[in-house]
DNA sequence: CATGAATGAGTGTTCATTCAT
DNA sequence: CATGAATGAACACTCATTCAT
């Protein structure tokens, strides 16, 4: 009987350990699973592979193998090497957003929606170092229609911000209402920033500052400033 | 006269526009030029290149065509791959070094000197952003001999970041000293924060704010804060 | 119908003639054969290559071509041209071994053995005049690995030779017991003269003498002087 | 003056080591000397880096560094890499040709003439290893041109050895008349195991024979059969 | 004639990708 | 669907050769 069978295949699952370069990660050899799981298997790898090697020397065998996948398998559900390294920019993109989106607690005070946000952004970003090596690493870097992808991602986590920050101004009842223009600058700002934290976090290795050490030097050094931009203080260049 | 012909054909040195791929430079092919030109002109033709496909998707056939020259030229003057993406990093590590330390004003105040600082990293990334894109995007995901140069001119900014907050700190006879790992994550946030700004200037067309007004930007938005920091006054967050 | 029309034209496979160069093999274009059978072409065709134009100058490109096999196949297969140069040394070095060896009439008088052996060696190296090539001119002229693999192909077969004389002078009960150096250098002789015959017979075109005949005039050169040596005769310079 | 100027030229001529790979050798640079002169010295370190990497593998930058000369001036010379190997081909073989021929003393017994003949082959081959490197292994490996060069030299060889037979059988008055076609088989015969012993003995290092010895083991092993050949005596396959 | 800038043509090697079984 | 045979297209790198100065 199919279910027996399959239950017999299921318990005699072959558990091999592979090691590709310094690879660690255990491969599931499974015969015999649904898409959908086989797909994110294999978008694991390509993540895990592509964040390694960068895009151009990460090699499709490696990826297969790591995802204990055939080859032309691969190629059935991806289609090409460029495909697959969209699908991983789209999966990791949405998760990034939403892990940012999702911190954010909508009945906080204004400081406190901001340091949610960067906290979310944080916690996600040092739990998934490779999803973040490749959107911020490797996808710029390599032609239009990935940079396109991740400049999408970003101003989608630009609009947040701005939003956040708009949100601020007006429950401060603040003096001077800042232009749009100059809130968008901001959040650039503070989204860049954020980036550079976190691909710095990532790669401080055993003395990496945890996600509240890193959002807390974030919020340290911005909200002073915002607090007075709101209120129409700003810094002059006394000797330019 | 055919002498007199061929002085002009000289004269006319053909200058022809090129476009290898998305390619927009225009190739000046002028024959013996002596050994220091081409170099640079190899040189700039690299950091193009690598920052338009990425190190590994690069190729010398790309390089050596828009540099006007023959790969074995290349390959004669700069030995190998490798050796020219280090004399790439060496070189445009070598020059926002250079930027950043002679736009800092040492007879200006503390807030001052950043903000020259910062003028002159901005103003320099803004108009090399190639230059930018290798030592950042690049030179850190391909190799140690890549990635340890790189570090050493990202030490020597954060160098120059650190004594600027210091000599505030000292002058503000600030109530804390901060520890020299946070003054790390800071110059890290205020790297990226106007990077960020860099790009989100030169992608803006039309309507880009002057670098001078990315930078006021920029110091409106840290200064604030840093100068809390120095004084041993946190942000503190009041909901988690 | 179509299945039948496709049947035929797979039973009828593609067989052209290829020159390359002055190539005048019969290549065999068939796709989709066992490993086994890949890997010999690509060393038949490795071998013809490496006699007729050296190590450095055989190019991969002209060896996959005749061998009916694409470049990379040949890589998956053979890893490199080293590689591929070390292969082909060791099969046709077992070959020539064996066909000496198996030549030998292991009951026959020691003249008789020394006749079947030299038949044996004569016969390999003109039924395959590359495979000697590589073996003689080739390996020995490009570097260590494969120096010594020949040498050591060389000193089997030099045992043979000594084995065979040492078995002469034991049933001669010979008066001086010979020194294995000298041996050595006998061996080289005939080995040398034994090449040298057998590209003059190669090269006589109809008036070729058989194997036996050149066999036979080798024999009757060096008998006779063998046998004085194994009795302690020697030709003395009378006047040098 | 110019008399003065040439003088203090040659009075600082330029004197340094080279050392080129495991090269020993120790470059002249002199300026301006006779053509003939120089291309002697042009072919000398062409036979050297022949040699030593054999043809494919030796590079024209290395000759010309070897000769003292630049590379324009040895393709002035020498035309091309072809040309240049035919020249050194041609030069070796007429020194090996009139090395043999000269060392035959004419007033000799026949196995005098035979004697002297092989001293001075293999006296010729050890005092000009290089030289008789190029011409065993390299040039008959390398396409027809340099094939059919080196196969006419070794005919002249294997002619002078034919008339050395032919005359000791007429001195003999030897009872069986041989045949022609034999005395050139046996001619082929010798003068490859006198090539073979040459090639051993070149290559053994320190522990390479006299030339004297390597002479007597040749003629140890064939002048007893000659004899009997001549004498109508054969060697006969008692079991074949 | 030396110097050194310059290159066309080719080398060994790799990899994404396909297809028959 | 896994297996493995197979390849087109490219890439880094080298070298014999030329020519202006």
């Amino acid at each position: 009987m199919k279910t027996a069978q399959t239950a017999q295949t299921d318990a005699a699952q072959v558990r091999a350990g592979v090691r590709t370069g310094a690879g660690i990660r255990t491969k599931v050899k499974a015969k015999r699973m649904p898409r959908e799981v086989r797909e994110r298997q294999m978008l694991d790898a390509a993540v895990e592979i592509f964040a390694r090697r960068g895009y151009a020397a990460a090699s499709m065998d490696e990826i297969a193998e790591l995802a204990g996948a055939s080859k032309p398998l691969v190629y059935l559900y991806l289609n090409s090497k460029e495909d697959l390294f969209s699908a991983c920019i789209r999966r990791e993109s949405e998760a990034l957003v939403t892990a940012v989106r999702s911190g954010i607690d909508p009945e906080a005070s204004p400081d406190g929606r901001l340091w949610s946000g960067l906290l979310g952004f944080f916690a996600h970003t040092a739990a998934h170092p490779d999803a973040w090596a490749v959107l911020h690493c490797q996808a710029r870097t390599h032609g239009e229609p990935f940079a396109s992808a991740v400049c999408a991602m970003r101003q989608e986590i630009v609009d947040v911000v701005t939003q956040l920050i708009a949100a601020t101004a007006r429950e401060a009842a603040c003096a001077v209402e800042p232009d749009g223009r100059e809130i968008t600058g901001l959040a650039h700002a503070l989204v860049g920033a954020a980036e550079s934290l976190a691909a710095w976090a990532n790669t401080s290795g055993d003395a990496a500052p945890s996600e509240k050490e890193t959002a807390a030097t974030l919020m340290n050094l911005v909200w002073a400033g915002l607090g007075n931009l709101m209120n129409g203080r700003c810094w002059s260049a006394t000797r330019p």
